[in-house]
DNA sequence: CAGTGGTCTAGACCACTAC
DNA sequence: TAGTGGTCTAGACCACTGT
């Protein structure tokens, strides 16, 4: 059933397993699957590995426990929300909409106090600046401004923008992407901006503001985006 | 050192005893705790313990590790958003504001098709909709409506409004709140809102729709807010 | 090379649930 | 009382990092 000497941990086998005869139906919404000990014996391994790959299932919202009684199936999420940290381009894919950007400016800069503050700059250290018009379906979605430290990729170009950013800063080993901090509000929509998001005045814009952290704490970009309101929802989820 | 004979798992105490320690500034940020080894040995315990506490405190974002080097302290988040699934009022509270409300309407009704399908109610199944004005420090801040299914609450009166609605559903063994989903857009503000929120037309507002589930899965509450965008932030944390 | 976190074993006792 | 998940032990081998 499982393959003892794949590179593949084994608790990581016993998840998918787990995962694909919940998703063809063997074990349906709020049954309970087989105790950790039938496990232990089915898949011949340790209690402490069927363990792990239960505790990550449960943590992922697919199962939940309940002391004395078993192991059920949760129900599964009406709306999936994109999960962790993903790019404009990876959202409006999920969202069934083909994404394109238009770049109206890239330059390299002192940045305002604010953003300095957020990026835990010193004087004097410089940022680069990414303005882009972000379209779905070709018709403008959002107006996005990327602030990223100098110190932190000072390789960065015009031809790496079209790729992912992220992967970018990841090919730099010791930089790996930890958490971010979203502020959303909402607000009316400026007369400059009306004009690259083609709406009329007022109307209502959606703002999200993002600052990304490494794994080590610190801040990498700054992400300020406006969007249409009447084309953008945002989905998340929130756990106890 | 820790109490092996204490209710309190020894996970937990040494959870404890190494948030407090970072707190106390024993480790600085970025620094390396030490090993699993070193810590079994400190606590006499086995590594597999040490390593429950060390996956829990890595997991609320205290810690990192990193293959082959060892665990470090992480960067301590500088704004802290409301963890969980939290009330207005507790919400309010941790802003540092003074949260009122006042009860503009109570009925227990059948509710609209798009409602009744996000409960997962049956036809004819009817709902409580209880609709507050929020405030903060005396001043307007949300509209709120709030779909409770009948079924699952019956005992529902307008005193049990007035002390926390979750810990009333929770009172309920068997009835434990898991998730959320949470859908958040902008629009303009209605002539009617504008009223109540006591803001100017046109205004921008910021919509939260939040839909709560059981453990079980089964959803128990849909909160319809309407906040003012002029004193209303959403601030939430995302991890990879 | 020695040290680190990642994975895994084969047991054990506990508190809790259901019958 | 039998079965469940929660906690815990005392080991083990692995891949990876830094020197």
């Amino acid at each position: 059933m499982l393959d003892k000497h794949s590179p593949v941990p084994m608790y990581v086998q016993i998840e998918e397993h787990l995962k694909l005869r919940i998703q063809q139906g063997e074990f349906s919404i709020g049954a309970a699957i087989p105790s950790e000990r039938e496990l232990t014996e089915m898949f011949g391994v340790s209690r402490m590995t069927v363990r792990q790959s239960i505790t990550n299932l449960a943590n992922s919202g697919l199962l939940y426990r309940e002391k004395g009684r078993g192991t059920f199936v949760a129900a599964p999420k009406v709306e999936q929300p994109l999960s962790g940290l993903t790019s404009f381009t990876e959202d409006m894919l999920a969202r069934g909409l083909t994404p394109s950007n238009v770049l109206v400016g890239f330059e390299k800069m002192i940045p305002e106090l604010d953003i300095a503050q957020k990026l835990k700059l010193g004087e004097g250290e410089e940022v680069f600046l990414v303005k882009r018009i972000r379209y779905a379906d070709e018709k403008p979605m959002a107006i996005e401004k990327t602030y990223l430290p100098v110190k932190l990729v000072p390789k960065l170009n015009k031809d790496a923008l079209n790729g992912s950013l992220y992967s970018f800063i990841e090919k730099d080993k010791q930089m790996t992407i930890g958490h971010a901090m979203q502020r959303m509000e909402a607000a009316l929509v400026t007369k400059e901006d009306s004009n690259f998001l083609q709406i009329n005045m007022p109307s209502a814009i959606l703002i999200i503001e993002r600052i990304s952290y490494l794994t080590n704490g610190l801040p990498f970009e700054i992400v300020h985006s406006t969007y249409r309101a009447d084309r953008y929802q945002f989905l998340s989820e929130i756990r106890r």
